[in-house]
DNA sequence: TCCACTCTTCGAGGAATATCGTATTATCAG
DNA sequence: CTGATAATACGATATTCCTCGAAGAGTGGA
């Protein structure tokens, strides 16, 4: 991954509105979620999330296909793979403790909010 | 880390120059970096790059401590740590494969862009 | 065909960011 | 104290980003 690519993909995710969507998608998981239904759990109206998930389909963190009338979102697990290793090999020390990250994968799989770290 | 933070975080990451800074930052290990060192090797003038480290700074990324006329910046390992738990738990789906990004910590210690020694 | 529904595009405003020259503060050497 | 060095603070400007209402495009049912 780029620099470049990285400054983008942080970018797009670099917004209160846009972290939160994407957070739902990755609840929804492969399934994803129509348009609609993250505009009003996020409260926003649906010409600015139409905005905010530009931003993410650009960055390539999300896919779109459509269903029949609505318009289906799903993260891409690639990019966000794409983005953790990159910021694991190249903002986070030799000697820095950062491997710890990956250990709590199974207890992050129960809860969404863990509070615990 | 709430998300409010972490959106901060990603923020402050989320620009070439501030991420390149960082990159150095890291390579410079805990010893750090003098801020001039830094603005001569990424070309930017002093006051712009000043912008950019008080971004960095007020984000938890990187800390700053003065030794004699000069002023050393040096990444802040918990933050980074914080954010790389956070992405890990938060953005990536449970059956997502997110998991292999911490795997290959071992041949990332050995990639191109680890002059470690 | 006509209408309801879902979402995107457009346009405009206001807010926030980024850049950089200049002025100022802090430190050290003589 | 004076001058030189290193960095930050300030101010102005340009650019980009965010928001949202209104209008448009695509889809399916009657």
């Amino acid at each position: 991954m780029e620099p470049k690519q990285a400054a983008a993909a942080l970018g797009a995710l670099a917004h209160e509105h846009r972290l939160a969507a994407y957070r739902l998608l990755v609840e929804a998981g492969p399934e994803g979620l129509p348009a609609g239904a993250i505009a009003e759990r996020l409260g926003t109206p649906s010409s600015t999330l139409t905005f905010h998930l530009q931003q993410l389909r650009h960055a390539g963190l999300v896919t779109q296909r459509r269903l029949s009338r609505q318009i289906i979102y799903a993260m891409a697990p690639a990019a966000m793979n794409a983005l953790v290793a990159y910021l694991t090999e190249n903002c986070c020390g030799v000697q820095a403790s950062c491997t710890p990250a990956c250990e709590p994968a199974a207890s992050a799989a129960r809860s969404r909010k863990t509070p615990a770290a």
